[in-house]
Order: C-alpha cells, then sequence, then structure tokens
DNA sequence: CGCTGTGAATGTATTCACAGCG
DNA sequence: CGCTGTGAATACATTCACAGCG
C-alpha cells in the first residue's frame, strides 16, 4: 500500500506508478505543471496571429527566463530551429501530445456538492478534453437525477458504471470521511487517475496516480506571507 | 511592475514582497505548505484525545518522513521535548499562529460565477477563519442581490468597499478577461494578497501576494503521467 | 548573426546521521 | 534510552554560458 510519499499538500502526490513509458525523460513535475501553462500562452499567441516565437518572448509571458523554457522543452525533444525559434502552432500542437491532451479523457466526478456542481460547470474541463461521464453520491436525494446531462449513480455500482462507460479518472469531491472508500472502489474498478479535493491524506493501492487540491491552504500561504511581514 | 517570476501556474507564485519580517526562518515554500497539512492532522489526532505524538508517528500520517518534519518546525523554534515527542494541542496552537490563523481574515469574492459560488459555500474557509464580507461582480444582473447574506457590489466600488469593510485578502474567480483588472482595483483599495483562479499570469504592483490556482493543470498531470506510462 | 539546445555551475529542498537533552 | 534539533551530505531544480546549427 503506497502512501504516495513525495510530493504533497495542494498539488502534489503523483502516485510512483512509473512503468516504463514512453519518454526517458527526466523532466521534473514542476517542469510538467509549466508545460500547461505555456500551451495555454502558445493558444493565445496562436489565436492573436502570431506565427513563430522565441524562448525570451515566450518565457516573458510565462513570468520565467529563456533558459527554463528551453530547459522544459528540451526534456521532450528539440521543437525549435536555431536563429528564429519556435513555430507556435506546431510547438503547442506538440506540448499538447506531450501532455496527453491530443485526446478526450473520460472523468467520474464523486461527491455533487458545492464544488462537485461548480466543477461539474466548469467549461475549462471540456475545453480541454475531459468529458464527465460519470457522477456517484450516496445522497438518496441525489442518486438518480440528472446533473448536466449526467445520471447521479450510488457509489456502490461503481463497478458496472466505470466499465461500461469506460472511465478512466476521477475528481474526488467528497466530504472527508467518504474520500478514501471512493478511491478504494474506483481504483479497484479500474480508474488509473484520481483529482482530491478532500482535505486529507488518501492510501492508494497500485498502479495509480494522485493529487491532491487543498483550496485552503493556498489561502493560508497569503496569510502566512502577511502575517510574517508583519501586515 | 513585478510579474511574480518564480512560482508559478496551478500553486505558486509568492509574491516578492518580503518586507522585513518577523521570522528570520529560511522556510522553503513547500516546507510552509506541510505546515498546514500537519495541523489538519495534529487537530485529528486532538479529536481522538491523542496527548503527545512523535515525529515518526506524524510523518507516517502526513505521508513524509520523520526528519522532514523535525526540519520543517525547527525553522520556526523547538517545539517538542526530546525523549517523549510533541504535545499535540501545543503545536498545533503554534503552527496555526505561524500560519497566521489565530485571528480571522476579511476577504472578497471577485466574480459569482459557477466557482465563486462553490467557494462561497466552502465551509473549511471559514472554519479555518477566512469571513467572505464582500463580494465584487460587473454583471448588472447580479449588483444589489445578497448572496449568503453579502450583497453584491460593483467593481467600480470596490475603493470604497474595501476600506469601509475592511477587506485584506481577495479570491478571484472572474473569467480570465476580467483578473487583471480586479487585482489592479483591488490592490490600488489596499487589499494585500490575492488567490487567483483565473489561468492567466496577472501581474502586480508593490508589495502584494499573489497564488495561482489552476484546476485544470491538476488534471493535466494526470493525463501526463498516464500517458506517459502508456495507459 | 540570432537563436536553440545542453553540459556545467549554482541555488534549493530533502534526507542522513548523530550530538545532546529530558 | 528515545526522541528532538540540526549541521553535513545528497538529491533535485534552475540558471548560466557557450558551442553549434539555420
Amino acid at each position: 500500500m503506497s502512501r504516495n510519499v513525495e510530493g504533497n499538500l495542494s498539488g502534489n502526490g503523483s502516485g510512483n506508478g512509473n512503468g516504463d513509458g514512453i519518454y526517458r525523460s527526466r523532466a521534473s513535475d514542476p517542469s510538467v505543471r509549466r508545460l500547461s501553462d505555456y500551451h495555454r500562452i502558445l493558444e493565445d499567441l496562436e489565436r492573436s496571429g502570431a506565427e513563430v516565437v522565441s524562448s525570451a518572448r515566450l518565457a516573458a509571458l510565462a513570468g520565467t527566463n529563456p533558459a527554463q523554457i528551453r530547459k522544459d522543452l528540451s526534456y521532450f525533444g528539440s521543437f525549435g530551429k536555431r536563429g528564429s525559434g519556435y513555430r507556435v502552432a506546431e510547438l503547442r500542437a506538440k506540448i499538447l501530445a506531450i501532455l496527453g491532451l491530443d485526446r478526450r479523457w473520460k472523468v467520474a466526478l464523486a461527491g455533487v456538492g458545492n464544488l462537485g456542481q461548480a466543477l461539474l460547470a466548469h467549461k475549462e474541463f471540456s475545453r480541454y478534453g475531459f468529458d464527465i461521464v460519470a457522477i456517484f453520491d450516496v445522497d438518496p436525494e441525489k442518486i438518480g437525477h440528472r446533473i448536466a446531462g449526467v445520471e447521479v449513480s450510488p457509489l456502490e455500482d461503481c463497478a458496472r458504471v466505470v466499465t461500461l462507460r469506460g472511465v478512466e479518472l476521477c475528481v474526488v469531491a467528497t466530504p472527508v470521511a467518504a474520500a478514501q472508500v471512493v478511491v478504494e472502489k474506483l481504483s479497484e474498478a479500474g480508474v488509473r487517475g484520481f483529482l482530491n479535493f478532500a482535505p486529507r491524506q488518501v492510501e492508494t493501492r497500485g498502479k495509480v496516480e494522485l493529487r491532491n487540491v487543498n483550496l485552503t491552504i493556498e489561502l493560508e500561504g497569503l496569510t502566512f506571507a502577511l502575517h510574517k511581514a508583519g501586515r
């Protein structure tokens, strides 16, 4: 039973499921996160008609430095042309593929509280290739209802529903007490990746990716900094 | 004009407003994030009646190692007893104070879309000392209405409202296009810390703390890992 | 020339290992 | 003895600086 030791808290904990991957890349986790950022900036550039971009320009837009950009990209190949820079559309497509976003992903939502409902309606998810194809809850009031066109299923049926609809990822927006059970049941049913919003460590078995997002911790980071500075 | 260069993406960007603080501490940002986690675990332990806890036990619960715990704490003082460990209640209180959570904070919410509404209802915020005392939006349909007991004010009035209600922090849950303006106006009005959910880099002026949370990036971290492992 | 791509250098964070106090 | 607190060692991430290609 792995307890995802490394990353933690609000932003991490890539499970150690590192089954011999496609890439030899020693890309760090922060580096991969920046790729997502570069991708968004490249979308903007593409929309604005830019054809090429240098690492210097990209760095300015991303709030980092040119060497960082080049290093991040170099983990995955060499996409630029010396002397001129990177072709915007091409680089964007490459990053999309690196991130695994060149296809759509089937996602379940567990827990339909405030946060769950907001995430359901979150347009960015569908825009970047995530389709919510199943919703789980334990509340009898909610089960059977349709939210955003998806029927709420009882957690007990998850094995069946996951298989039937091909669920690959799950967003866990349940109360703290339920998060562990949800992850256990769904990973047994074959779900390989979890995004957990419940503010507790969740244990995983086998090759499962889990990352935690904790909204309160982010605010606490602010109060620490302000309090520390004596404000 | 600082562009908060360092951290970025989903979990960072502590503005460089490091006005000579109270602590000499070289506590790293990840270290501070872990403190928040330890605090939650200590709450659980306290509730379950534990009087003392060792760094080993705490590490097991937090999914890290004992040395990490001791090092994280040592940045702020020495709170344990050699031979026995840490007194749970006492350590919890110390961490609370370190994080600046030994008082309540006045928070504004900007943008009352899905996400904004979910954050408003998010019980954890109030539980950890954050009171939403103002809401800003630009939509005439929303202005004037009360949500969760707080009237929605037009963004133009923010200077007046911020002063009047003593707003210290702001959660930015607006569309991308509005985030920059919101941060500019509110920081001019005296708000010192921002938690930004809009997936774009926002520039800040002066001693302002800003961190970004990007929900999509977290999912992209999962797809990267799974795609990479060939799944 | 101007830019990328990358080893080498620096800077940060984590872990080790042990001295020292309760 | 058992544990904390912490310098020293290691591992990791970022930045420098320059060789080399278009």
